[in-house]
DNA sequence: CGCTTTTGACCAGCGC
DNA sequence: GCGCTGGTCAAAAGCG
């Protein structure tokens, strides 16, 4: 803020009104330099209204102001040698001058329109640092209430997931009270899984149940009791599979956390009861997003490390895997692959939840991913039919934006796609834009004008992210007066989740940007996002893995 | 020297 | 049972 300017800007609706206030009822014949200090003109102080009543401009004996700061302080002086100080530096308004009212040979025009300059400047200044104000605050609410609605699915899940194991063991004690594991008879288990096979694809997603026909292992197979109470905080669940591994293989520490695909099997023997976590479950639910980029990877923030490229079946380009390295044993994956139909669309998926704090460049998209997780989780509940409707899920999820978000329940793993690719020729980040105010009137998402040109990514580079809002990196007490707080989301009740997808979905629409603005964004709430360790998702690095080579190019 | 990438091999699941 | 495919491992190579 400019330290010359005195107004001090709320972010309250007020402010414009004072503003406004000032601009339009100049205080006996004065206007308010930008230097004006508000809080002290208009304190309702009685004392120093009374001092400036003392003073009649007005009367027959006109005092008349000869040098209006010519010695840089803040006092009016007068014939009389009256001096008043004001402490403000005042502008004269409609004494002809704003240096004096003594005709001093000065053409008044000229000094009229050096007045009115002035004058339309600081109404500008107002204006825009109330903006400003103003954009900052809704910034940081978005990501506010976003991460708040990232927290509180994964609680929700948690919940169900919880609620649901209880039923299923007062189910399986009812009707199944000496069953043992594996006893019952193909016809059994067709009749049993009939009608829970979809919530069981989606329930079971973790390591578990990825690998599972449902067909073969009915839900109660390992789901006593004992097991499910078992299901606590995902690093159980971590520590577990970690025991698992290092019995089953030797190796090296840095691998000996990730629960591979095949290790399903191992824990599914009947000497390893399973466990089942949130984590686990967001492990087999994969985000994937497609997005133009010419860039061989997107940037999300995190670090990741190329472990492996394969040729995938149907795609000359082949398909890339990284794991995350921002810490040892972090379970998350993603694979990077280009769209055999369009090579410019870049296909990211991620897999699994992070168990270690994220930088704030890599908020922004596994808050986008970690919603989406959540959400497609969460609708895995199964309904009072046990059926569910995945096209619900998908308009659940966002609605507002049906034709980019799609999800796919096929075994062995559900994902949500995030289509971030643009549908008009304007762009993506145009095109989310005017779907995100579209869905909310009243919480309008403008981009300026250059963030809609669809070569926006390619032309960001790292460097130029501190500047995306103006703001340092990771420097919290700029922001220190924003008023971000749960009361600010609570008297928003407009701000639906539609719109919060819908604004994050564009967020994550342009890879660089992504980064840049999840990393300003953060700035703002100063890094203590409620979901730090567990977004599942994230993207590259600082390092981004930009040099390497990527599959198909 | 340590870290990352490359790349062939290996393993498990699935369909026929 | 066999082959295909996806996913991962780990030794070798590359790089700063």
């Amino acid at each position: 803020m400019d330290k010359g300017w005195g107004l001090t800007l709320e972010t309250s609706s007020s402010n414009s009104d004072r503003a406004g206030f000032f601009k339009n009822k100049p205080v006996f014949g004065f206007n308010l330099s930008p230097k004006y200090n508000a809080g002290e003109m208009f304190s309702s102080s009685d004392e120093k209204r009374s001092i400036v009543n003392e003073v009649d401009f007005f009367s027959d004996k006109k005092p008349i102001v000869k040098k209006e700061n010519s010695q840089g302080d803040n006092s009016i002086r007068t014939d009389d040698q009256f001096v008043v100080n004001t402490g403000l530096q005042l502008v004269t308004a409609n004494a002809g001058s704003d240096q004096s009212t003594v005709d001093d040979g000065v053409s008044s025009e000229v000094l009229e329109d050096k007045r009115a300059k002035i004058q339309q400047l600081a109404q500008l200044q107002v204006e825009l640092e109330r903006m400003n104000s103003e954009n900052q605050r809704l910034k940081g609410m978005l990501t506010q209430v976003n991460s708040s609605y990232s927290a509180l699915q994964m609680h929700l899940v948690t919940l169900m997931q919880q609620q649901q194991q209880q039923q299923l063991n007062s189910k399986t004690e009812n009707t199944h009270p000496h069953e043992v594991v594996g006893a019952k008879s193909d016809e059994e288990k067709k009749k049993e899984n009939n009608g829970t096979i979809v919530p069981r694809q989606f329930m079971e997603l973790g390591p578990s149940g990825s690998k599972v026909d449902p067909m073969d292992e009915p839900s109660h197979s390992h789901s006593s009791s004992e097991e499910r109470t078992l299901s606590g905080s995902p690093r159980n669940n971590m520590e577990l599979v970690s025991r698992d591994k290092a019995i089953n293989r030797e190796e090296s520490p840095e691998s000996e956390s990730w629960v591979p695909n095949k290790a399903p099997k191992l824990m599914n023997s009947p000497s390893k009861p399973v466990e089942q976590s949130t984590e686990a479950t967001m492990r087999k639910a994969r985000v994937s997003v497609r997005a133009r980029s010419e860039a061989p990877m997107i940037s999300d923030g995190c670090q990741w490390r190329k472990y492996g490229q394969k040729m995938a079946k149907g795609n000359p380009c082949p398909r890339a895997y990284y794991r995350c390295t921002m810490a040892v044993g972090c379970p998350v994956r993603k694979q990077v692959q280009r769209c055999a139909d369009d090579r410019t669309i870049l296909i990211t998926t991620y897999e699994g939840a992070h168990n270690h704090p994220l930088p704030p460049a890599a908020m922004a998209m596994a808050s986008t991913t970690s919603a989406a997780a959540n959400m497609l989780l969460s609708g895995s509940m199964p309904s009072a039919d046990g059926l569910m409707n995945t096209n619900f899920l998908a308009r659940a999820m966002l609605p507002c934006s049906s034709n980019m978000a799609t999800i796919s329940a096929s075994a062995p793993f559900p994902t949500v796609t995030l289509d971030l690719t643009a549908q008009n020729p304007n762009g993506a980040l145009s095109n989310y834009h005017q779907r995100i105010n579209q869905a909310n009137p009243h919480f309008q998402f403008p981009l300026p004008a250059g963030l809609n040109h669809p070569n926006f990514a390619a032309s960001m580079s790292a460097p130029q992210m501190p500047h995306i809002l103006g703001q340092p990196l990771y420097n919290q007490s700029k922001f220190s007066g924003l008023q971000i707080s749960q009361d600010n989301i609570h008297h928003h009740p407009s701000i639906s989740h539609d719109t919060l997808s819908a604004a994050t979905a564009a967020i994550t629409a342009d890879p660089n940007f992504t980064a840049a603005l999840a990393a300003a964004i953060s700035s703002i709430i100063g890094g203590s996002h409620p979901n730090n360790g567990n977004s599942p998702m994230s993207g590259p690095s600082s390092n981004n893995n930009n040099t390497s080579s990527f599959p198909g190019n």
